[in-house]
DNA sequence: TTGCATCTAGGTAGTTCTACTTAGAAAAAT
DNA sequence: ATTTTTCTAAGTAGAACTACCTAGATGCAA
């Protein structure tokens, strides 16, 4: 990493902006672009016999998208790792590109300033996200937890109520919950029948999922 | 927003990093510096008095740390939002910054060139992630969905056994999913009883529980 | 073509949970 | 001290899942 330069390759349909991506890449010394690619098609080949360390893919090209490279070059496990680019600020397609396995993603309208601190990041092992589209994992992971947090009525169990749920959330039965509590099956039955009313749960073991989806919140 | 200037607190014991910072918050010309404090009882004090738009904090404080100050204001559910800074870039001072309900999260490191983006975006009721902190949340995505990920012997269930375990983990009946797929009861049952082998699965309602634990796998 | 896996479907039995009911004893709150 | 809530428990009924079994139809591969 030190010695030798770290290979980029640029693809993106529109020459001027590759161009525009060349000169800031060039700008540092550390980093070497070894080949650009206008469509998909070229871009997987060349990363395929070039193997550069890093690739930095648009989202839109004519071809094959940014995304469906990055799976191939995934499923073929290349060491390249990925660096995404996009237009437009959207949320699912920065979910999809972290699921497929790139390990950056920068807003084009931030590239100029981002990039290489982005390359830089990856290069080293880390991830980088464009900073306004950081936001998008804080609220995924608040929603999660906002799910489990807010459970209208989940305070207004008893003692013994909760005990119990917890229990379920183990995953054990209702006899086993009864023999480790010490009590009749039939009551931790009833008690079950109160959480569903409390919760207004309804339904097929209702209960069962119930605890399951919020066991973090017992 | 457009009309009034954002008022902006700053938090910070260090007075030549305070003014710093006033320096380039001020080169904004849509923001205003409204107070500053050098320790945490001064700060809760002002924050409550002025009631700044933004509050930048400190992780290191005499007294008070930036975290701590930022559950005082949820408690007391003032609007200011809260941009954490600190110096050293720690995974769990991020989440608990994070779950405190700090907006902002920047490095000092990168504080010249992100505290006006930042500011911007929390002003605009966004989240603001300092970029080489986000990888972070995305190493937790994906810590959380490697674990469901690798589930042995899921890749060898056949595509109906695949289908009727979508619909298991959608909380469906295997009477609700026989209807949908206009197959017998039954044969929904069968397949169930084959996927639990598979997966060697055994006990009350495991494929439920299987089911939705792993959904975001199938 | 034979054979294997898959999809389909039913039989029977047993377990577990839901949904209603009632009811006494203990604990907590008024 | 009285009322209310909570915890305990049981009856009955039905729905849903598990765990075994067999078996015809289909399609794919050796």
């Amino acid at each position: 990493m030190s010695t030798a330069k770290v290979k980029v390759l640029i693809v993106d349909d529109h020459p001027l902006f590759r161009s525009g991506l060349r000169q800031v890449v060039e700008s540092d010394s550390t980093l070497e672009i070894v080949g650009e690619a206008g469509d998909g098609e070229l871009a997987v080949k060349l990363i395929q016999e070039i193997k550069p360390d890093i690739a930095i893919l648009d989202v839109n090209l004519p071809g094959l998208n940014g995304l469906e490279i990055a799976r191939k070059l995934q499923d073929k496990r290349l060491a390249t790792r990925i660096i995404i680019l996009t237009m437009h600020k959207d949320e699912e397609t920065c979910n999809r590109a972290l699921d497929i396995g790139a390990k950056g993603f920068v807003l084009k309208e931030n590239a100029v300033e981002e990039i290489l601190k982005a390359i830089a990041a990856v290069a080293a092992g880390e991830h980088y996200l464009s900073s306004s589209i950081s936001g998008y994992l804080v609220r995924r992971r608040n929603r999660a937890e906002m799910l489990t947090a807010q459970k209208p009525g989940l305070d207004d169990l008893t003692k013994a109520e909760r005990r119990i749920l917890k229990l379920i959330a183990e995953k054990k039965t209702s006899r086993e919950i009864a023999a480790e509590l010490f009590i009749s099956p039939r009551t931790v039955e009833a008690h079950r029948a109160n959480i569903c009313a409390k919760l207004s749960l309804s339904g097929s073991h209702s209960l069962l999922q119930f605890a399951l989806e919020n066991r973090s919140a017992l």
